[in-house]
DNA sequence: TACCTTCCTTAGCGAACAGTACAAAAAAGG
DNA sequence: CCTTTTTTGTACTGTTCGCTAAGGAAGGTA
């Protein structure tokens, strides 16, 4: 198996690099000519391995999602009342949205903010994620509603709205140069709302 | 005076079509060709009455400045105390981020988010106008330290990156579709923080 | 009327954009 | 060895980017 020409480079190498070009300077932003040059490769064998652009670009927030991006949702998941779980996606939010190990912030949350109209379907698929993420926590303040955590009359999409945006303020903060202590005072503030 | 043949188009409403691109589709977003198509003029029109792209969009911004934008200064200066303040940005920026008169959200948070590496000036300098913004922030919470109406212990600076950070995600909540009474919760909730 | 200044229209500039045709090169199958 | 298959580098496609040269058009001034 394994027919004809084996290819030369590492092809999740290559995505890495990609990821860290279109987290920085988002979709629009990067051009193939910046990532071929940053992933080592020429264009056809980007295109070869990729498909075109957009494709790229999706398997860069695929597993931008599985990895960089999953922490909110096992946060939700392992911690046992919403509360904690929300004040750990705002605490890891902090660290991670400032390592220095990769661009600041959320990539799914900056990468497709301003594009042009002839690319408004990536813009599109960017919201639906983050709209996906807002129902994740929607249903995890709901969950500690019908356990009775909370009370009965508590306003789940607004509280999922609210942390919602502190999230993304966070991030975009975050591409504005605050520090990681600076986003864990603003997780701290942010958990000041928790109905009593 | 006013010698030569008179221009037949209004700079000002050309101004005005001019910012709604901007706001909508971002700096990088918005080409030279969408803007003459929707200012109702030629490119050579285009650059005889702004100069260039660059200082047609820093006019934008300036004026946006004194339209759109000013009801945050104007909230900090006219309230008497920092939490009626910061309560009246916050309910404006609701109203505001989501009037169907013109695109979602703030134009200065959101116009130069993802730039290519060719125009970082240009988000250098929006990053700088939205520091400002903060310092603003931190300076209201600290006239209301010294006049002894918030503990001596305060920290405004955390507070101000706080608001920043509740404001800057109302504008991308806003961009992604939320509802004026959304954010009004949101704003409700992020009051809740303040200092006792 | 004649002139002077400024604006408008047409047409096009070089550069960068995303994407590709083509043939040499490198592996496996026969 | 020879064919087949896939990747590789070179060079290039048509389109769009921001921007402008050139000349006619339209006003005020004399």
């Amino acid at each position: 198996m394994a027919r004809g020409r084996p290819r030369t480079f590492d092809r999740a190498a290559a995505l890495r690099q990609a990821t860290m070009l279109f987290w920085q300077y988002g979709y629009e932003g990067t051009s193939v000519a910046e990532l071929t040059k940053r992933m080592g490769i020429n264009a056809p064998s980007l295109y070869s391995a990729f498909g075109d652009k957009r494709a790229l670009f999706d398997e860069v927030v695929e597993t931008y999602g599985r990895s960089f991006g999953s922490f909110v949702a096992v946060a939700l998941e392992e911690e046992t009342t919403a509360r904690e779980a929300f004040a750990r996606v705002l605490r890891e939010a902090a660290a991670a949205y400032t390592d220095p190990e990769h661009p600041a912030g959320c990539l799914v949350i900056s990468a497709t903010t301003n594009v042009s109209p002839k690319d408004d379907e990536v813009a599109d698929a960017m919201r639906e994620l983050r709209r996906s993420n807002l129902d994740g926590f929607r249903e995890r303040v709901e969950a500690d509603v019908a356990a009775g955590r909370l009370p009965a009359g508590t306003d789940a999409h607004a509280l999922a709205v609210y942390y919602a945006t502190v999230v993304q303020g966070m991030s975009q903060q975050a591409r504005d140069g605050a520090s990681a202590a600076d986003l864990e005072a603003v997780a701290g503030l942010a958990m000041a709302s928790w109905p009593a």
